[in-house]
DNA sequence: CGGTGTACTATACACCGTACGTTATAGCTT
DNA sequence: AAGCTATAACGTACGGTGTATAGTACACCG
Protein backbone atom coordinates (compact mmCIF):
# COMPACT_ATOMS: atom_id res chain seq x y z
CA UNK A 1 0.00 0.00 0.00
CA UNK A 2 1.36 3.31 -1.03
CA UNK A 3 1.99 6.18 0.81
CA UNK A 4 -1.51 7.77 0.96
CA UNK A 5 -3.48 6.71 3.87
CA UNK A 6 -6.11 5.58 2.38
CA UNK A 7 -8.47 4.31 5.38
CA UNK A 8 -11.68 5.78 5.78
CA UNK A 9 -11.29 9.52 7.32
CA UNK A 10 -12.43 10.12 11.10
CA UNK A 11 -15.82 11.45 12.03
CA UNK A 12 -17.75 9.76 9.18
CA UNK A 13 -20.41 8.35 11.57
CA UNK A 14 -22.88 10.32 13.80
CA UNK A 15 -25.71 9.17 16.28
CA UNK A 16 -27.61 11.10 13.23
CA UNK A 17 -26.46 9.13 10.15
CA UNK A 18 -26.53 5.74 12.02
CA UNK A 19 -30.61 6.19 13.10
CA UNK A 20 -31.31 7.40 9.54
CA UNK A 21 -29.58 4.56 7.81
CA UNK A 22 -30.80 2.06 10.05
CA UNK A 23 -34.26 3.00 9.69
CA UNK A 24 -34.01 2.86 6.03
CA UNK A 25 -32.42 -0.48 6.19
CA UNK A 26 -35.86 -0.96 7.92
CA UNK A 27 -37.81 -0.45 5.48
CA UNK A 28 -36.46 -1.71 3.43
CA UNK A 29 -35.85 -5.33 4.51
CA UNK A 30 -37.82 -5.56 7.10
CA UNK A 31 -37.44 -5.05 10.80
CA UNK A 32 -36.80 -8.80 11.42
CA UNK A 33 -33.93 -9.17 8.58
CA UNK A 34 -32.23 -5.80 10.10
CA UNK A 35 -28.67 -6.43 11.85
CA UNK A 36 -25.82 -4.46 13.08
CA UNK A 37 -23.71 -6.13 11.01
CA UNK A 38 -25.96 -5.18 7.54
CA UNK A 39 -26.06 -2.10 9.05
CA UNK A 40 -22.42 -1.32 9.67
CA UNK A 41 -21.52 -2.72 6.18
CA UNK A 42 -24.65 -0.02 4.54
CA UNK A 43 -22.10 2.34 6.80
CA UNK A 44 -19.02 1.14 5.03
CA UNK A 45 -17.78 0.55 8.83
CA UNK A 46 -16.57 -2.69 10.79
CA UNK A 47 -19.66 -3.80 13.56
CA UNK A 48 -18.07 -2.60 16.49
CA UNK A 49 -18.06 0.57 15.29
CA UNK A 50 -21.80 1.21 16.66
CA UNK A 51 -20.94 0.50 19.72
CA UNK A 52 -19.01 4.04 19.76
CA UNK A 53 -22.29 5.85 19.76
CA UNK A 54 -25.28 2.75 21.30
CA UNK A 55 -24.27 0.56 23.85
CA UNK A 56 -25.95 -2.09 22.37
CA UNK A 57 -28.43 -2.98 19.84
CA UNK A 58 -31.85 -1.72 21.84
CA UNK A 59 -30.21 1.05 22.59
CA UNK A 60 -30.02 1.94 19.32
CA UNK A 61 -34.05 0.25 18.39
CA UNK A 62 -34.82 3.17 21.26
CA UNK A 63 -33.00 6.07 19.30
CA UNK A 64 -35.28 5.09 16.28
CA UNK A 65 -38.01 4.77 17.82
CA UNK A 66 -37.76 8.24 19.13
CA UNK A 67 -36.71 9.83 15.73
CA UNK A 68 -39.84 8.27 14.30
CA UNK A 69 -41.99 9.33 17.22
CA UNK A 70 -40.85 13.14 16.52
CA UNK A 71 -42.91 12.28 13.48
CA UNK A 72 -46.17 12.33 15.25
CA UNK A 73 -48.28 15.57 14.55
CA UNK A 74 -49.40 18.17 17.26
CA UNK A 75 -52.60 18.06 18.46
CA UNK A 76 -54.89 20.30 16.83
CA UNK A 77 -56.20 23.28 18.47
CA UNK A 78 -59.50 24.72 19.13
CA UNK A 79 -61.02 21.67 18.00
CA UNK A 80 -63.57 19.42 20.41
CA UNK A 81 -61.68 17.03 22.39
CA UNK A 82 -63.47 13.93 20.90
CA UNK A 83 -61.80 15.28 17.42
CA UNK A 84 -58.35 16.39 19.19
CA UNK A 85 -58.58 12.55 20.41
CA UNK A 86 -58.69 10.96 17.12
CA UNK A 87 -56.49 13.41 15.43
CA UNK A 88 -53.35 12.01 18.15
CA UNK A 89 -54.88 8.43 17.67
CA UNK A 90 -55.20 8.43 13.93
CA UNK A 91 -51.82 10.51 13.27
CA UNK A 92 -50.34 7.74 15.69
CA UNK A 93 -51.57 4.89 13.41
CA UNK A 94 -50.95 6.73 10.29
CA UNK A 95 -47.12 6.58 11.02
CA UNK A 96 -47.04 3.15 11.98
CA UNK A 97 -48.36 2.14 8.44
CA UNK A 98 -46.23 4.45 6.97
CA UNK A 99 -43.26 2.87 8.89
CA UNK A 100 -44.22 -0.35 9.98
CA UNK A 101 -41.12 -1.02 11.84
CA UNK A 102 -42.41 1.32 14.38
CA UNK A 103 -44.95 -0.70 15.41
CA UNK A 104 -42.39 -3.61 16.78
CA UNK A 105 -40.26 -1.10 18.49
CA UNK A 106 -43.35 0.45 20.24
CA UNK A 107 -44.49 -3.06 20.77
CA UNK A 108 -41.47 -4.55 22.35
CA UNK A 109 -39.62 -2.09 23.86
CA UNK A 110 -40.78 0.03 27.39
CA UNK A 111 -41.42 3.46 26.44
CA UNK A 112 -38.49 6.51 26.82
CA UNK A 113 -37.74 9.73 24.87
CA UNK A 114 -37.97 12.93 24.26
CA UNK A 115 -40.36 12.82 21.52
CA UNK A 116 -42.40 10.18 22.81
CA UNK A 117 -42.81 12.15 26.21
CA UNK A 118 -44.26 14.69 24.01
CA UNK A 119 -46.70 12.43 22.19
CA UNK A 120 -47.90 11.41 25.71
CA UNK A 121 -47.89 15.02 27.43
CA UNK A 122 -50.34 15.94 23.90
CA UNK A 123 -53.11 13.38 24.39
CA UNK A 124 -52.86 14.04 28.32
CA UNK A 125 -53.40 17.57 28.12
CA UNK A 126 -56.14 17.18 25.65
CA UNK A 127 -57.82 14.84 28.40
CA UNK A 128 -57.05 17.24 31.00
CA UNK A 129 -58.37 20.17 29.49
CA UNK A 130 -61.60 17.90 28.64
CA UNK A 131 -62.44 18.20 32.34
CA UNK A 132 -60.91 13.92 33.11
CA UNK A 133 -59.47 13.65 37.11
CA UNK A 134 -55.91 12.70 36.70
CA UNK A 135 -56.53 9.23 37.27
CA UNK A 136 -59.23 9.04 34.36
CA UNK A 137 -57.18 10.40 32.19
CA UNK A 138 -54.65 8.21 33.01
CA UNK A 139 -56.43 5.41 32.33
CA UNK A 140 -58.17 6.89 29.15
CA UNK A 141 -54.57 7.48 27.85
CA UNK A 142 -52.86 3.95 28.74
CA UNK A 143 -56.64 2.70 26.91
CA UNK A 144 -56.01 4.43 23.81
CA UNK A 145 -52.65 3.97 23.75
CA UNK A 146 -52.99 0.09 23.77
CA UNK A 147 -55.66 0.12 21.26
CA UNK A 148 -53.70 1.82 18.77
CA UNK A 149 -50.85 -0.59 19.03
CA UNK A 150 -52.81 -3.73 19.23
CA UNK A 151 -55.46 -2.81 16.31
CA UNK A 152 -52.54 -1.46 14.26
CA UNK A 153 -49.67 -3.65 14.86
CA UNK A 154 -52.30 -6.10 13.95
CA UNK A 155 -53.09 -4.99 11.08
CA UNK A 156 -49.48 -4.45 10.34
CA UNK A 157 -48.86 -7.84 10.70
CA UNK A 158 -51.95 -9.28 8.70
CA UNK A 159 -50.87 -7.29 5.80
CA UNK A 160 -47.54 -8.25 5.69
CA UNK A 161 -48.95 -11.96 5.58
CA UNK A 162 -50.62 -11.39 2.67
CA UNK A 163 -47.80 -10.10 0.86
CA UNK A 164 -46.04 -13.19 2.04
CA UNK A 165 -47.67 -15.77 -0.53
CA UNK A 166 -46.49 -18.69 1.59
CA UNK A 167 -48.39 -17.29 4.46
CA UNK A 168 -51.24 -16.16 1.90
CA UNK A 169 -51.83 -19.68 1.31
CA UNK A 170 -51.81 -20.80 5.09
CA UNK A 171 -54.49 -18.62 5.86
CA UNK A 172 -56.55 -20.14 3.22
CA UNK A 173 -55.73 -23.42 3.77
CA UNK A 174 -56.46 -22.75 7.63
CA UNK A 175 -59.87 -21.36 6.53
CA UNK A 176 -61.12 -23.77 4.59
CA UNK A 177 -60.26 -26.92 6.37
CA UNK A 178 -62.70 -25.51 9.35
CA UNK A 179 -65.75 -27.41 9.67
CA UNK A 180 -69.00 -26.19 9.07
CA UNK A 181 -70.64 -28.16 11.80
CA UNK A 182 -67.90 -27.12 14.44
CA UNK A 183 -67.51 -23.28 13.69
CA UNK A 184 -71.09 -22.52 11.40
CA UNK A 185 -70.45 -18.65 12.80
CA UNK A 186 -66.43 -18.22 11.62
CA UNK A 187 -67.08 -20.02 8.74
CA UNK A 188 -70.39 -18.18 7.70
CA UNK A 189 -68.02 -14.92 8.64
CA UNK A 190 -65.34 -15.69 6.99
CA UNK A 191 -65.67 -12.65 4.14
CA UNK A 192 -66.56 -10.22 6.62
CA UNK A 193 -63.64 -11.30 9.36
CA UNK A 194 -61.32 -11.42 6.30
CA UNK A 195 -62.73 -7.40 5.36
CA UNK A 196 -62.53 -6.22 8.31
CA UNK A 197 -58.89 -6.90 9.09
CA UNK A 198 -57.34 -3.70 9.08
CA UNK A 199 -58.35 -0.04 7.26
CA UNK A 200 -59.30 2.91 8.57
CA UNK A 201 -62.44 1.75 8.75
CA UNK A 202 -61.78 -0.91 10.94
CA UNK A 203 -59.90 1.04 13.10
CA UNK A 204 -62.26 4.46 13.50
CA UNK A 205 -64.88 1.92 14.30
CA UNK A 206 -63.32 0.40 17.73
CA UNK A 207 -61.67 3.82 17.93
CA UNK A 208 -65.48 5.37 17.91
CA UNK A 209 -66.84 2.55 20.31
CA UNK A 210 -63.78 4.33 22.72
CA UNK A 211 -65.03 7.74 22.20
CA UNK A 212 -68.87 6.82 22.70
CA UNK A 213 -68.13 4.99 26.23
CA UNK A 214 -65.46 7.96 26.87
CA UNK A 215 -68.77 10.88 26.13
CA UNK A 216 -71.20 8.90 27.97
CA UNK A 217 -68.91 9.17 31.14
CA UNK A 218 -68.87 12.54 30.87
CA UNK A 219 -72.66 13.30 30.45
CA UNK A 220 -72.71 10.61 33.84
CA UNK A 221 -69.96 11.47 36.13
CA UNK A 222 -69.87 8.78 38.67
CA UNK B 1 -19.37 -50.87 24.01
CA UNK B 2 -20.62 -54.01 24.95
CA UNK B 3 -22.94 -55.93 22.94
CA UNK B 4 -26.60 -53.84 24.91
CA UNK B 5 -27.63 -51.30 22.68
CA UNK B 6 -28.01 -48.17 24.77
CA UNK B 7 -29.17 -46.14 22.06
CA UNK B 8 -32.15 -44.23 22.94
CA UNK B 9 -35.58 -46.38 22.03
CA UNK B 10 -37.21 -45.55 19.04
CA UNK B 11 -40.69 -43.33 19.74
CA UNK B 12 -38.97 -41.13 22.46
CA UNK B 13 -40.61 -37.87 20.95
CA UNK B 14 -44.10 -37.22 19.87
CA UNK B 15 -45.93 -33.83 19.13
CA UNK B 16 -47.36 -33.39 21.93
CA UNK B 17 -44.33 -34.11 24.14
CA UNK B 18 -42.54 -31.62 22.11
CA UNK B 19 -44.91 -29.34 22.85
CA UNK B 20 -45.42 -29.63 26.55
CA UNK B 21 -41.76 -29.49 26.99
CA UNK B 22 -41.45 -26.25 24.77
CA UNK B 23 -43.85 -24.38 26.78
CA UNK B 24 -42.35 -25.26 29.75
CA UNK B 25 -39.09 -23.86 28.95
CA UNK B 26 -40.98 -21.02 27.00
CA UNK B 27 -42.18 -20.03 30.67
CA UNK B 28 -39.36 -20.98 32.86
CA UNK B 29 -36.72 -18.74 30.59
CA UNK B 30 -38.90 -16.07 29.03
CA UNK B 31 -40.00 -16.67 25.67
CA UNK B 32 -36.81 -14.93 23.90
CA UNK B 33 -34.12 -17.11 25.25
CA UNK B 34 -36.04 -20.43 23.33
CA UNK B 35 -33.96 -21.99 21.38
CA UNK B 36 -34.48 -25.33 19.21
CA UNK B 37 -31.09 -26.38 20.90
CA UNK B 38 -32.13 -25.91 23.99
CA UNK B 39 -35.03 -27.68 23.50
CA UNK B 40 -33.41 -30.92 22.04
CA UNK B 41 -30.84 -30.41 24.85
CA UNK B 42 -34.19 -30.68 27.34
CA UNK B 43 -35.75 -33.80 25.43
CA UNK B 44 -31.86 -35.54 25.35
CA UNK B 45 -32.35 -35.23 21.66
CA UNK B 46 -30.24 -33.90 18.56
CA UNK B 47 -31.67 -30.36 17.72
CA UNK B 48 -32.37 -32.18 14.07
CA UNK B 49 -34.76 -34.41 15.81
CA UNK B 50 -37.62 -32.01 16.07
CA UNK B 51 -37.91 -31.18 12.36
CA UNK B 52 -39.44 -34.81 12.43
CA UNK B 53 -42.75 -33.22 13.57
CA UNK B 54 -42.45 -29.52 12.84
CA UNK B 55 -41.20 -27.70 9.99
CA UNK B 56 -39.97 -25.13 11.23
CA UNK B 57 -39.67 -23.35 14.49
CA UNK B 58 -42.79 -21.03 13.48
CA UNK B 59 -44.52 -24.33 12.72
CA UNK B 60 -43.96 -25.51 16.68
CA UNK B 61 -44.97 -21.80 17.60
CA UNK B 62 -48.27 -21.93 16.37
CA UNK B 63 -48.32 -25.64 17.78
CA UNK B 64 -47.85 -24.28 21.49
CA UNK B 65 -50.12 -21.23 20.34
CA UNK B 66 -52.64 -23.86 19.49
CA UNK B 67 -51.92 -26.00 22.70
CA UNK B 68 -52.60 -22.61 24.75
CA UNK B 69 -55.73 -21.59 22.86
CA UNK B 70 -57.48 -24.69 24.12
CA UNK B 71 -57.50 -23.47 27.72
CA UNK B 72 -59.76 -20.37 27.26
CA UNK B 73 -62.81 -21.06 29.21
CA UNK B 74 -66.06 -21.67 26.80
CA UNK B 75 -68.67 -18.92 26.66
CA UNK B 76 -70.88 -18.42 30.01
CA UNK B 77 -74.46 -19.37 28.96
CA UNK B 78 -77.76 -17.92 30.51
CA UNK B 79 -76.06 -14.38 31.03
CA UNK B 80 -76.69 -11.00 29.19
CA UNK B 81 -74.26 -10.85 26.17
CA UNK B 82 -72.30 -8.23 27.65
CA UNK B 83 -71.30 -10.35 30.25
CA UNK B 84 -70.41 -12.74 27.68
CA UNK B 85 -68.12 -10.81 26.00
CA UNK B 86 -66.99 -9.89 29.36
CA UNK B 87 -66.25 -12.94 30.46
CA UNK B 88 -64.43 -14.39 26.97
CA UNK B 89 -62.12 -11.12 27.06
CA UNK B 90 -61.38 -11.67 30.61
CA UNK B 91 -60.51 -15.33 30.17
CA UNK B 92 -57.93 -14.68 26.90
CA UNK B 93 -56.28 -12.07 29.10
CA UNK B 94 -55.87 -14.38 32.03
CA UNK B 95 -54.68 -16.80 29.87
CA UNK B 96 -52.07 -14.60 28.68
CA UNK B 97 -51.04 -13.54 31.88
CA UNK B 98 -50.69 -16.97 33.19
CA UNK B 99 -48.69 -17.52 30.53
CA UNK B 100 -47.21 -15.04 29.03
CA UNK B 101 -45.43 -16.47 25.95
CA UNK B 102 -48.91 -16.14 24.59
CA UNK B 103 -48.92 -12.88 23.98
CA UNK B 104 -45.94 -12.28 22.14
CA UNK B 105 -47.00 -16.04 20.14
CA UNK B 106 -50.42 -14.22 19.81
CA UNK B 107 -48.67 -11.23 18.16
CA UNK B 108 -46.00 -12.03 15.89
CA UNK B 109 -48.01 -14.91 13.84
CA UNK B 110 -51.00 -15.23 12.14
CA UNK B 111 -53.97 -16.82 13.79
CA UNK B 112 -54.66 -20.45 12.71
CA UNK B 113 -55.53 -23.96 14.48
CA UNK B 114 -58.52 -25.30 15.63
CA UNK B 115 -58.74 -24.41 19.17
CA UNK B 116 -57.58 -20.75 17.96
CA UNK B 117 -61.15 -21.11 15.72
CA UNK B 118 -62.42 -22.26 18.90
CA UNK B 119 -62.34 -18.93 20.65
CA UNK B 120 -63.53 -17.16 17.91
CA UNK B 121 -66.60 -19.10 17.20
CA UNK B 122 -67.44 -18.39 20.73
CA UNK B 123 -67.67 -14.72 20.71
CA UNK B 124 -68.61 -14.15 17.65
CA UNK B 125 -71.71 -16.10 18.18
CA UNK B 126 -72.18 -14.47 21.44
CA UNK B 127 -72.20 -11.54 19.60
CA UNK B 128 -74.48 -13.01 15.99
CA UNK B 129 -76.98 -14.05 18.93
CA UNK B 130 -77.21 -10.64 20.58
CA UNK B 131 -78.32 -9.07 17.09
CA UNK B 132 -75.70 -7.73 15.18
CA UNK B 133 -75.23 -8.30 11.64
CA UNK B 134 -72.90 -10.01 10.24
CA UNK B 135 -70.39 -6.62 9.22
CA UNK B 136 -70.84 -5.25 12.88
CA UNK B 137 -70.26 -8.59 14.34
CA UNK B 138 -67.30 -9.07 12.28
CA UNK B 139 -66.04 -5.71 13.28
CA UNK B 140 -66.56 -5.75 16.87
CA UNK B 141 -64.45 -9.29 17.23
CA UNK B 142 -61.81 -7.24 15.77
CA UNK B 143 -61.94 -4.75 17.79
CA UNK B 144 -62.14 -7.21 20.87
CA UNK B 145 -59.55 -9.24 19.86
CA UNK B 146 -56.98 -6.22 19.30
CA UNK B 147 -57.97 -4.62 22.41
CA UNK B 148 -57.32 -7.33 24.49
CA UNK B 149 -54.43 -8.68 23.11
CA UNK B 150 -52.93 -4.56 22.77
CA UNK B 151 -53.45 -4.19 25.99
CA UNK B 152 -52.84 -7.55 27.72
CA UNK B 153 -49.42 -7.67 25.94
CA UNK B 154 -48.31 -4.01 26.91
CA UNK B 155 -49.04 -5.40 30.82
CA UNK B 156 -46.75 -8.19 30.45
CA UNK B 157 -44.13 -6.26 28.87
CA UNK B 158 -43.97 -3.71 31.48
CA UNK B 159 -44.76 -6.22 34.14
CA UNK B 160 -41.01 -7.68 32.58
CA UNK B 161 -39.37 -4.83 32.47
CA UNK B 162 -40.33 -4.04 36.26
CA UNK B 163 -38.88 -7.23 37.31
CA UNK B 164 -35.67 -6.99 35.49
CA UNK B 165 -33.37 -4.18 37.16
CA UNK B 166 -31.84 -2.44 34.55
CA UNK B 167 -35.29 -1.92 32.69
CA UNK B 168 -36.93 -0.58 36.41
CA UNK B 169 -33.61 2.12 36.56
CA UNK B 170 -33.83 3.14 32.94
CA UNK B 171 -37.90 4.04 33.75
CA UNK B 172 -37.22 5.78 36.25
CA UNK B 173 -34.33 8.20 35.23
CA UNK B 174 -36.24 8.54 31.56
CA UNK B 175 -39.17 10.05 33.92
CA UNK B 176 -36.97 11.85 36.18
CA UNK B 177 -34.89 13.48 33.03
CA UNK B 178 -38.50 14.96 31.83
CA UNK B 179 -38.53 18.80 32.75
CA UNK B 180 -41.60 19.75 33.93
CA UNK B 181 -42.10 22.87 31.95
CA UNK B 182 -42.02 20.95 28.80
CA UNK B 183 -44.46 18.42 29.91
CA UNK B 184 -46.17 19.48 32.35
CA UNK B 185 -49.40 17.02 32.61
CA UNK B 186 -46.89 14.03 32.06
CA UNK B 187 -44.70 15.05 35.47
CA UNK B 188 -47.94 15.59 36.98
CA UNK B 189 -49.69 12.34 36.50
CA UNK B 190 -46.33 10.09 36.72
CA UNK B 191 -47.49 8.26 39.54
CA UNK B 192 -51.10 8.08 38.08
CA UNK B 193 -49.43 6.63 34.73
CA UNK B 194 -47.36 4.16 36.36
CA UNK B 195 -50.39 2.87 38.55
CA UNK B 196 -53.08 2.60 35.48
CA UNK B 197 -50.18 0.48 33.45
CA UNK B 198 -51.88 -2.78 33.94
CA UNK B 199 -54.04 -4.71 36.64
CA UNK B 200 -57.20 -5.70 36.05
CA UNK B 201 -58.95 -2.48 36.73
CA UNK B 202 -56.96 -0.64 33.92
CA UNK B 203 -58.20 -3.50 31.71
CA UNK B 204 -61.67 -3.78 32.82
CA UNK B 205 -62.10 0.59 31.88
CA UNK B 206 -61.18 -0.48 28.74
CA UNK B 207 -63.45 -2.98 28.60
CA UNK B 208 -66.27 -1.03 29.89
CA UNK B 209 -65.75 1.80 27.34
CA UNK B 210 -66.05 -0.69 24.49
CA UNK B 211 -69.23 -1.77 25.68
CA UNK B 212 -70.26 1.24 26.82
CA UNK B 213 -70.13 2.36 23.02
CA UNK B 214 -71.60 -1.17 21.92
CA UNK B 215 -74.47 -1.21 23.82
CA UNK B 216 -75.28 2.41 22.68
CA UNK B 217 -75.17 1.77 19.24
CA UNK B 218 -77.64 -1.54 19.92
CA UNK B 219 -80.16 1.29 21.70
CA UNK B 220 -79.91 3.65 18.22
CA UNK B 221 -79.32 1.61 15.63
CA UNK B 222 -78.13 3.66 12.55
C1' DC C 1 7.23 17.56 18.52
C1' DG C 2 5.63 14.16 21.68
C1' DG C 3 1.66 12.48 24.39
C1' DT C 4 -3.14 11.40 24.94
C1' DG C 5 -7.88 10.49 24.03
C1' DT C 6 -10.86 8.48 20.91
C1' DA C 7 -12.94 6.67 16.56
C1' DC C 8 -12.58 2.74 14.39
C1' DT C 9 -10.71 -2.15 13.29
C1' DA C 10 -9.61 -7.13 14.03
C1' DT C 11 -10.31 -11.17 16.13
C1' DA C 12 -12.88 -14.26 18.66
C1' DC C 13 -16.65 -16.47 21.23
C1' DA C 14 -20.90 -18.52 21.98
C1' DC C 15 -24.81 -18.91 20.16
C1' DC C 16 -28.69 -19.41 16.54
C1' DG C 17 -31.90 -21.97 12.70
C1' DT C 18 -31.71 -25.38 9.47
C1' DA C 19 -30.01 -27.85 4.88
C1' DC C 20 -28.04 -32.10 3.79
C1' DG C 21 -26.53 -36.75 4.08
C1' DT C 22 -26.17 -40.97 7.10
C1' DT C 23 -27.40 -44.58 10.19
C1' DA C 24 -30.01 -47.85 12.71
C1' DT C 25 -34.13 -49.86 13.93
C1' DA C 26 -39.37 -51.13 13.86
C1' DG C 27 -42.55 -53.39 11.45
C1' DC C 28 -44.26 -55.39 7.33
C1' DT C 29 -43.72 -58.78 3.66
C1' DT C 30 -42.35 -62.97 2.15
C1' DA D 1 -37.05 -66.63 10.22
C1' DA D 2 -35.07 -63.53 6.81
C1' DG D 3 -35.10 -59.45 4.13
C1' DC D 4 -36.78 -54.95 2.76
C1' DT D 5 -38.35 -50.49 3.42
C1' DA D 6 -39.85 -46.48 5.67
C1' DT D 7 -38.53 -43.35 8.96
C1' DA D 8 -36.81 -41.63 13.61
C1' DA D 9 -32.93 -39.73 15.11
C1' DC D 10 -28.02 -38.41 14.39
C1' DG D 11 -23.82 -35.73 12.89
C1' DT D 12 -21.83 -32.34 10.40
C1' DA D 13 -21.68 -28.08 8.37
C1' DC D 14 -23.00 -23.42 6.71
C1' DG D 15 -24.02 -18.85 7.12
C1' DG D 16 -25.67 -15.94 10.13
C1' DT D 17 -26.25 -13.25 14.85
C1' DG D 18 -24.82 -9.84 19.00
C1' DT D 19 -20.99 -8.33 21.44
C1' DA D 20 -16.58 -8.77 24.63
C1' DT D 21 -11.89 -7.72 24.29
C1' DA D 22 -7.78 -5.98 22.59
C1' DG D 23 -5.37 -3.36 19.26
C1' DT D 24 -4.43 0.59 15.95
C1' DA D 25 -4.05 5.04 13.81
C1' DC D 26 -5.48 9.55 13.58
C1' DA D 27 -6.75 14.47 15.52
C1' DC D 28 -5.87 17.46 18.63
C1' DC D 29 -3.41 19.83 22.44
C1' DG D 30 0.44 20.78 25.45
Amino acid sequence: MPAGRTRTPRNTLSPELIVRTALDLMEAQGNDAFSLRGLAAELGVGPMALYTYFRNKDDLYDAVRDHLMALVPGVPEDAPWPDQVRAVCRGLRRLMLQHPCLAQLLASRPLSGHETARVAEGLLGVLRSAGFDKETAARTHTTLFTYVLGATSWEIQMAAERGNPEGWRRLRTTMATLSPEEFPTVVELAPELSRTTGGDEQFDYGLDLLLAGLQQQVRTPS
